[in-house]
DNA sequence: TCATTATTTAAGCAATTGCTTAAATACGTA
DNA sequence: TACGTATTTAAGCAATTGCTTAAATAATGA
């Protein structure tokens, strides 16, 4: 059970952890895969843009970032998937953009982008 | 140079968008790195636990999540790596704790696990 | 000095990721 | 109907990830 065999471990306090671990285990899992979602440099990129344009084709990403469609394509399905990103369809170009109920958790790593942003320039 | 021959595409709209993601390359690449690293399930955990108790090592982290050491070892190594998080040797016994200078980063993420948590109960 | 404990490092490996190219769908229009 | 455009899907593959076990370091105390 015990990784160590240490006398002064807090017992009482590795078993509250342990407690707290277990019963938000749910909450953890659902939270690290939308953040493993953003955790990649292109899918950063690509919410980012959506979340300041508001919504955008696989076609206009594409041209913006200088990738293939189908890598594009491919990037959009994971998000769509995660329930990060949504589609709208008009014609034969689908429009994707970033869900509201995930706003809460990119909004602030979009910050961190803006703010350094403003910071280059001074 | 255009990934599709659409007429309606907003020229200006994307030229605009390819300068802001090169303007902010960097701040992409950082940032998706960080994000990265808190994307993993165990390293998410690993960070939220930290904060809450300051200060812990392998060995106690190792018994709240149930894996083995070397395992935990790893994780913390590519935490520290990434400047997220830092340590402190008392003895032969190692302190990590989340570096400050990322915690505005990781502070909302550790609110949706709390706020979930005090939701499960109602 | 030697043995014990805490931790890291290394090697191996199955699983996942993110691209590529090519083929398949879906829609609009002549 | 047939063709062109926008997008997705599939197969293939090199690179990365995250664990495992075993060995190497480092610090403490007998």
């Amino acid at each position: 059970m015990s990784a160590c065999k240490r006398i002064f471990a807090d017992l009482g306090q590795i078993n509250n952890c342990r407690e707290i671990i277990k019963k938000n285990q749910q909450s953890f899992s659902e939270l690290s895969q939308v953040v493993a979602l953003a955790g990649n440099e292109v899918r950063l990129k690509i919410l980012f843009i959506l979340d300041q344009e508001h919504e955008l084709c696989p076609c206009d990403l594409s041209d913006i970032l200088e990738m293939t469609i189908p890598a594009i394509s491919q990037h959009l399905h994971k998000l769509k998937n995660g329930s990060v990103i949504q589609s709208r369809k008009s014609g034969q170009t689908i429009f994707y953009s970033v869900c509201p109920s995930h706003l809460h958790l990119l909004k602030p790593l979009f910050s961190i982008i803006k703010n350094q942003s403003a910071t280059i320039r001074v």
